[in-house]
DNA sequence: CTGAATCCGCGGGGATACTG
DNA sequence: CAGTATCCCCGCGGATTCAG
């Protein structure tokens, strides 16, 4: 028999230790920086590839690409094509897009909250 | 004067945008894989170097010493080296690190609440 | 045991060109 | 405008070795 207790003293991604996971391999794709700013970049909104390629400063158009495939893969964006000339894409986040943007948002602050005791730390270090 | 309003208006993360930024800097030394499986595993642990290295399945010595020497530099992780022989190193969350833990957390609990979501989306996707 | 340094292969990722 | 394909190079990251 396993105690409740015992159960919130495991760690919540408990198989994300397991380097070959599903779980492991979702965190693998999310996890990184360019999937991260383009959900930050989409938030509420919808956008077209282009937009999104300017909100996103300095992603090529390959990553982008790239990193939305991942993402409509995994089912956190949608897409939409219009079959007009010139074609029309816009993305969108669906929903448990959103949700895992509330925890992206959270890391976001988290910089802007820590941003100068990062810097000190840094120039601490560097001596 | 700009109002409490329109400062909630804008997105958290607002010179994320700025590839330049140092919080971009920051955002992209965090927003990686092994960074954030360090942090995880560490939680409110303390670890030896060797410990981690097992504790993060699939870590190589290289990839391990180096995200440890920049999550150090950025104040995320505490260093304690004791100068014993063999020496014993131990790693440890300072409490900007445990602040950003939380948020990787989030993500973990994403990662599993949605997990089957996923499995799904995916499959429709391969089709 | 921890960590720095070196070597090296493979793939990430940029630039470009071409299709619809 | 959006996406795919091709080329190509730089640097990530693994393996190994040496030092403290």
């Amino acid at each position: 028999m396993v105690t409740k207790r015992e159960l919130k003293a495991l760690p919540e991604g408990a198989d994300l230790r397991r380097a070959d996971s599903l779980a492991r391999e979702v965190f693998s794709d999310v996890a990184n920086k360019w999937a991260l700013l383009i959900i930050e970049a989409l938030g509420e909104r919808t956008l077209r590839f282009s937009e999104l390629r300017k909100e996103v400063e300095g992603v090529s158009h390959k990553m982008l690409t790239q990193n939305l495939r991942t993402l409509e893969r995994d089912g956190l964006v949608d897409r939409k094509v219009y079959p007009t000339v010139p074609p029309r894409v816009e993305y969108t986040l669906t929903e448990p897009g959103r949700a895992l943007r509330a925890t992206v948002d959270a890391m976001c602050g988290w910089t802007q909250q820590y941003l100068h005791h990062i810097e000190a730390a840094r120039n601490r270090f560097d001596a």
